[in-house]
Order: structure tokens, then sequence, then C-alpha cells
RNA sequence: GGCUCCAUGGUCAAGCGGUUAAGACAUCGCCCUUUCACGGCGGUAACUCGGGUUCGAUUCCCGAUGGAGUCACCA
């Protein structure tokens, strides 16, 4: 049974990179009908960041990767968060001093420091020539000690990356890394090996940064008579062709995304895509369609920049699936966020909007000109393909204007019936009609459309608006 | 710098020894159209560079170049 892990450590927000690791290991073990385990990584109490670990409930929830074991949902290998399982580490500790695999370490900072310094490229090994007695005595003194792993100084370790091949290290390039730290907390280095093997994880799907240290995790898988896991690594999320995506340069993060009005499936799809591709090139997919189809061979090898022109397209996507309710439903919250357009009928400017909106926050671009009405600008009724101006602005508004008040019921056919009566092309009574009427060169929908939303009333108010201007 | 990994248009990406080197986004043009958008049609645009191997390399090997990762009592 394959049973995979997304492993975070509640640092804030869940950003997009960690967000595709975690779908990719869902997808993993849900193609294989496996297991997928949540697994809190919180080992480094300084960087803990207080309801971040809600946060990474609320995401993997909301985006609907379900995962089967977990802090919040319990599951048979328990605890799944680290800090709680302090004592388990330290057994194994203990058992990797026993058979000469780890050793305590007493070297302070400064020393570290000192040889390094002196050119050292990694620890030099200095305590573990020290006898098992006198490391006890000192600790028993109250010392203060790490733990370290004993790695070889000579041979080679390879293992077989999933999506990279043959990965092959030299020994000699290894540091003898801390496994337990002086507050008796493990590392990362530590942690991740006994508890992927105690929860039977069968697939270590992670960052591309642990790829050159899984030699080392895996030394310590055969120094325990453990079988080592399958690894898939995989590359980062850039922002560009140097930087990974990152909180700290402020890329947005789900929940900035979310609230700039994408939409969590549109999401999760364009992720996907950044670093993975099914078979027949098909670019949107439902996550139950990623289940199915989802292939290691199909997972790049090399890092891809996001492109959020390209998520803004695949969001419209999404969003012209919506039905008009829907689509209402959803945009409603961001017209609250403009006081210009209350009073107005939100149902039918949702359905002028639904195709020209691409990600909800466009609903302020779009609807922007109808609080910029009064600084009119008269040069807008220049239009070179339907050959009008201010001056014939001026000629035909005064009829405009009465065959809106007149025959505001059917107001498009009489706008029509009017060009032909006075003989000018429609275009240019229509043209004419909605810039007076929205003093903006584009504006989503036409003339009448414009009219009917601003209602009879405010219509005729802006047409004499206009035409005041223009006069 | 050492070690590890990677390398197809501006971006995401197919391709797995023989192809007119797909497709999508972006971009440009045309059509549709009462503006814009949607939609439709079309265009511009790529195998990093050298050596090999082979009848034949984008594809395999080596090297260079470029990029990324790593070298913490962080994960």
């Amino acid at each position: 049974m394959v049973r995979t892990r997304f492993a975070p450590s509640p640092t804030g927000f869940l950003h997009v990179g960690g967000l595709r690791t975690a779908l990719y290991a869902y997808l993993y073990a849900k193609k294989a009908d496996g297991k997928f385990i949540l697994r809190i990584e919180d080992t480094d109490l300084e960087r803990t960041v207080p309801g971040a670990v809600e946060l990474i409930y609320r995401t993997l929830n909301e985006t609907g990767l379900k995962y089967d074991e977990g802090p919040d949902v319990g599951g048979d290998f328990g605890p799944y968060v680290q800090t709680q399982r302090k004592e388990i580490y330290a057994e194994y500790a203990r058992k990797l001093i026993d058979s000469g695999d780890a050793y305590y370490c007493f070297c302070d900072k400064e020393r570290l420091e000192r040889i390094h310094n002196d050119g050292a490229t990694k620890y030099d090994k200095h305590c573990l020539k020290m006898s098992r007695e006198e490391a006890e005595k000192r600790i028993a003194a109250g010392e203060k000690y790490v733990i370290r792993q004993n790695i070889p100084e000579e041979g080679t370790t390879v293992y077989t990356d999933l999506v990279f091949g043959e990965i092959s290290v030299d020994c000699s390039d290894l540091e003898d890394n801390i496994l337990i730290k002086s507050d008796g907390y493990p590392t990362y280095n530590f942690a991740n090996v006994i508890d992927d093997h105690l929860m039977g994880i069968t697939h270590v799907i992670r960052g591309i940064e642990y790829l050159s240290s899984t030699p080392k995790y895996n030394l310590l898988y055969d120094a325990l008579g453990w079988e080592r896991p399958q690894y898939i690594h995989l590359q980062p999320i850039m922002r560009d062709a140097h930087q990974k995506l990152s909180k700290r340069h402020g890329d947005a993060n789900y929940e900035d995304f979310i609230a700039k009005g994408y939409l969590k499936d549109a999401i999760v799809n364009y992720i996907a895509l950044l670093g993975w591709s099914p078979k027949d090139n098909r670019e949107k997919l439902s996550l139950a369609e990623m289940e199915q189809l989802f292939s290691l061979d199909g997972v790049s090898k090399s890092a891809s920049i996001f492109d959020e022109a390209k998520m803004r397209w695949l969001n419209s996507q999404y969003i012209k699936e919506l039905d008009g309710a829907e689509f209402h439903k959803r945009a409603l919250p961001f017209y609250r966020q403009y006081d210009y357009l209350k009073g107005l009928d939100l149902e039918y400017l949702s359905s002028l909007l639904h195709s020209r909106t691409e990600i909800f926050t466009d609903v302020g671009k779009l609807t922007a000109f109808i609080a910029s009405f009064d600084d009119f600008d008269t040069g807008l009724f220049v239009n070179a393909k339907w050959k009008t101006d201010a001056a014939l602005a001026k000629k035909m508004l005064p009829d405009l204007i009465e065959v809106a008040e007149k025959e505001w019921d059917g107001l498009h056919d009489a706008l029509n019936a009017y060009a032909e009566r006075v003989g000018c092309k429609k275009g240019q009574a229509l043209w004419i009609f909605r810039i007076a009427l929205t003093n903006a060169a584009s504006t989503p929908g036409g003339a009448t459309e414009m009219a009917n939303l601003f209602g009879k009333t405010e219509s005729l108010r802006r047409l004499r608006y206009a035409y005041d201007k223009v006069k």
C-alpha cells in the first residue's frame, strides 16, 4: 500500500510551492489507492508561528487535499506532531549511539566557528574520539551536548530518485549532521527518517533541497536496519529565472490568491501544471481527473516559473463555467467594496461582467468608469471609425435625450430607428449615446446595456450632464 | 569555491534516434460586434554551445557555458 505524506513546518502561510508538494503527494497516493498523511514538523520551536497549523488544516481541506491521517483526524501511526514524539527520537538516537552510528558531541559554537575559519568544510569528528564513559560523565555533570550522525569517511552512497534517476554522493562530502539538538529535539535530518519509517511512508515526496542530503538519511535507514523508502524530489516553483517563490519577497500565497478572486480549483489546477503535465496534455483538470491521470513520468526535472497571466486565464475558464447565479453570488462580496455600485441592479451587472471577468477583483477596474463620470472628457466623442466628434454629439444629443425619455422601453430599437430616420450610421448614434452615458472609451456592455444598468432616471441625468459639457 | 542536479519559443510544456519540433498562456493581425470582452481564424517566436557515437541527432555520451540546490543546534 502506497503511503505518502506532506510534512510542513508551521512557520506561516502555506505558500504555493508547499501546496504543490502537498498536491503531488496527495495525487500520487490517490492514483495508487494509497493513503495520504499529514505530519507537522514543528521541532524548531523558535520558528513555529501560532495559528499556522490551523491554516494548514484549512487550506488542505479547502483545496480538497483530504489527508487520511493527521493530527486533527487521527490515525494508527500518531502522534502526527513531531514535538509530541520527542521520546521516540531519543530512543532511536540511543540505538544509533550503541551501534556506533551516532555519537555525543560537546563542541560549542566557538569551536565550530574556529575550525570553519581554519578551512574545515565540515565537522571534524572531534568528539567521536571521546569514550562513551567520558561522554556520559559529562552529560551527568549537566554539560550541553548534541548527538551527531557518524558518517563513514570513505565510500559512495547511491540511491534512485523516481524522477531524477540515480543520485550518487561520496561519503566524504557528507557532514556528521546533528541528529538531536541541545534542546533535546531532533533536527529535520533525523526526525524525517524516524517518522517516515514509523509511519510506514513508502514514497517520500518533497522539495529538491533534500535531494543531496538524502544519502545521509539513507545511511540512517541502513544503520537502523530499515528499508529505505522511494524518493521523489521536486524542482521548485520560481518567481523568475533566479529566485523561487517565497513569502519573503512578498510573493502571493494561496490565501492572497483567494483574496484576489481566484477560484480554488483554478489555483490547484494551475499549480499542478507547474512541473507536471498529463499524457494527453489537457490543461483544464479537476482534482478528481488529476487523481486518475497523475503519473511520475509527467513530472518535470527542471524548475518552472510561476506565470500569473496564465493562471488568470485558467481562472477565467473556471469563471465562465459558473452559471449566472453562482457568478453573481461570488461577485457580490467584491461589489460591496465599491460604494458607487450601491443602488445598481447588481444581478444585471453580473450578467454583463461574467464574460469579462478573469479574476473577481477585475470587477473594480471594469466598473471604475461609473464613479468617474463627473469629470467628463468630451474628447471621447471622437471616434475615427464612426466619424464622430464633440460637434456631432452636440448636434445629436438633444434628439438622443428625447428618444431616451420618450421611448425608454424598447430603447434599443428606438435608437436604431432614430439613426435610420436621420440617415446616420447606427454606430454613430450609439457611440455618442454610450459616451454621453458613461464617459468611458470602453465599458462592459454597449449603449443600451449601460442605459439598462443605470436605469432611466440616472441615464437621463447623465445624458443631460454630458450635453451640458459639450454645449 | 566543493558536491549534486537541471537545460525545447517571453512563460508553461509535448517530444524519448528519422517530426513541416505539438499544444496552451502571452503577444500581433483579421473576423464577429453599438465600445470592451467573449468567440472564431491566422501570424511572429524555441531545441545554449562545442566535440563525439550513428547512415542520421533536439533526443545517446563527453566537455564547456548558463542556471538551481546544498555545504546550520532551519526545515
